[in-house]
DNA sequence: AAATAAGTTTCAAAATATAGAAACTTTGTT
DNA sequence: AACAAAGTTTCTATATTTTGAAACTTATTT
């Protein structure tokens, strides 16, 4: 899987901005266009905000810390099971949501 | 930055000024807790919805018609490459979010 | 009922993800 | 600088997914 490069600003400066700063809620959500990329960026803010090291993460996982980093970095395309395994451990509420507009129903 | 400022607005906003209300004819919205078998689900409503054979969205996507048996019915744990290729040629719009509880925070 | 279409299952092969271990690099601390 | 902690990369092995092809089952149509 190639790695898809659209980085271009910090998590910290985007959640600041965008979401509110740390602490003044109860509660952290995030919402994102499903991608691999940005999957993985979604586990290392949330071991982050957990104050969790890789290693740690792994052991709750149940993987070594090489797997995690490969995770957030994306360096593979993950199965379903691996990433709920994660945000499983990270006790992250995980949820999709899927749209069909009706103006792309012409497909021929 | 301006492009990756997704929560700036929320979605929903976005949708109902751009898209058309919920609930209305113009677009169907489904969100879901992301498990395997909800995922395969999903891929076989919106097949559905789109008034496709399994075997013409095989063609859309670029396999056989088996394999979109297998996704349907999650015989398996997708990864997330193949779940993104399916979803675009159904050209659906896929969004996740993730909730981090505090309360959850005291791991140690 | 027969024929066709749609969907499922099985088999085997190829591609890819997962895993542990250890070396390596980067970051942070004293 | 020296040291420790955290994160990354490489290697090898194993497990799982993906794939095509064909046989099979279930629905639909004539």
């Amino acid at each position: 899987m190639a790695k898809t490069a659209i980085k271009s600003y910090s998590l910290a400066e985007m959640k600041d901005k965008y979401i509110g700063k740390k602490g003044t809620a109860d509660r952290d959500e995030y919402e994102y266009e499903l991608r691999m990329d940005v999957l993985g960026r979604m586990i290392k803010t949330a071991r982050q905000e957990r104050n969790l090291t890789q290693e740690q993460l792994g052991q709750l996982v149940g993987v070594q810390k090489a797997q995690i980093s490969k995770l957030e970095s994306s360096a593979n395309s993950a199965t379903i099971d691996t990433i709920l395994k994660v945000f499983k451990a990270l006790k992250a509420d995980i949820h999709f949501n899927v749209t069909l507009e009706k103006k792309h129903l012409q497909l021929v």
